[in-house]
DNA sequence: TTGTCATTTTGTGTATACACGAGACTTGAC
DNA sequence: GTCAAGTCTCGTGTATACACAAAATGACAA
């Protein structure tokens, strides 16, 4: 075995994530052990350590002798998990204004470059990818761990109302702009305004939520 | 049985956080599944679901077919953790400003004089309580759910650094004059000012690492 | 003595078995 | 037909058993 390998428990934690932010096990729904252990071929024992961890990174919601289930979020608590993360963006943009080192210029400007590319083409599935690659490589280029984790665990937690904003029409030319704003607030060394644009940027996407609130509501019911 | 009923696994992650919190349990420490469990009188089982929420929750390190280990922080980590907690409050305080209820005023209020009572009767152990006690008020304060998680999680994580803090000479007295500058920011409605009090009331406690470190570093050396 | 390799041992990772409470269902009264 | 009490079923929570990788041990050679 190579040096990449991971625990059953380990991948079907990723593989399950993976399920819930692509929407194929929708929020509210009951996750049956026995069914995934079934479904992944595995005993229950790892499932229910993925799902431990899915509970802790903020996925699931386990209740005691009552199960696993995808968590709702509510048009609330999402305005929250927004305003959060705009204040971890604006962190990560200030600290990289102030910090920046040549490695880390270099990835953020080829996420950049990429996101560009992906934006020109009007491919809103490449540039939810590279827009993805962008923000790690901000994340990565405030030069504190701890930050970056937050930000990529919050990051993670939104992943599955991210992918329905960037379908909202020139969403993706709009976000490409920002981006550039706050690159170079960063590469001019403006730690002020580049947390301002981080924050703004990431809180256009909350105040998008009037329409998407109204199909989310609608869809959390559905579920039930 | 009651409402406030939780699993074995539940209860053993408290108390291990306990002994992790408290430095019964030291950094780089192994944990043996099956010398906890028979410690506890309980199975592997749910020991090893409550490591795996240790691990979530940042106090162990699990390697694959290594085990768990009580982490060990390093000087640069503890920064950056601080770093990190000192946007969190100031997020907090600052939104505290701005959003502040009757409910919260009365509790952050009464949790403030709590403070002034063990800071005059100088007794360290009591103000750590009750310090606690004022910044989950704070947190609370916010009034964003997700906020007063993620603050308390740092929190939690940082409490076997902050107990040692408050031993140093007359810190007791600086920390609670710190918080009733906080505090008159925030009844004031200014939430600048709260922000930056609140953001520099936990830096001055990363500040005081110089000290610490010397201690700390000496200490982790011993417990390999 | 020191380093390397085979062997054993130990502890983790996963599977299976058992215990018990929550919720579904049945039954019966009104 | 509706609702309440009792029973049953099912799924979770915990315990135990088994598989296998990694560390520890020891034998042997340089």
């Amino acid at each position: 075995m190579g040096p990449g390998m991971v625990s059953t428990a380990h991948r079907l934690r990723d593989e399950i994530e993976g399920l819930i932010v692509t929407g194929v096990l929708a929020p509210g729904e009951k996750l049956d052990e026995v069914q995934l252990a079934n479904r992944f071929a595995v005993s229950r024992t790892p499932i229910r350590e993925a799902l431990q961890q899915l509970a802790a990174a903020g996925f699931v919601e386990i209740r005691l002798r009552r199960g696993a289930t995808v968590v709702r979020i509510g048009p609330e608590r999402l305005v929250e998990m927004f305003e959060v993360m705009a204040e971890l963006e604006a962190m990560c943009a200030r600290l990289a204004a102030r910090r920046l080192s040549d490695a880390d210029r270099a990835a953020l400007l080829e996420a950049h470059a990429s996101c560009r590319a992906a934006a020109e083409r009007e491919d809103p599935d490449a540039y939810y990818y590279e827009n993805e690659r962008f923000h790690y490589a901000l994340y990565r280029a405030a030069r504190n761990g701890v930050l970056e984790e937050e930000a990529r665990r919050m990051h993670a937690r939104l992943k599955p109302y991210r992918r329905l904003q960037l379908r909202v029409r020139n969403r993706v030319g709009a976000s490409w702009r920002e981006h550039d704003g706050i690159v170079q607030a960063i590469l001019d060394g403006d730690p002020a305004q580049a947390a301002d644009r981080a924050r703004a940027h990431v809180t256009v996407q909350g105040e998008r939520f009037a329409d998407l609130m109204a199909s989310l509501a609608q869809y959390n019911l559905a579920a039930e």
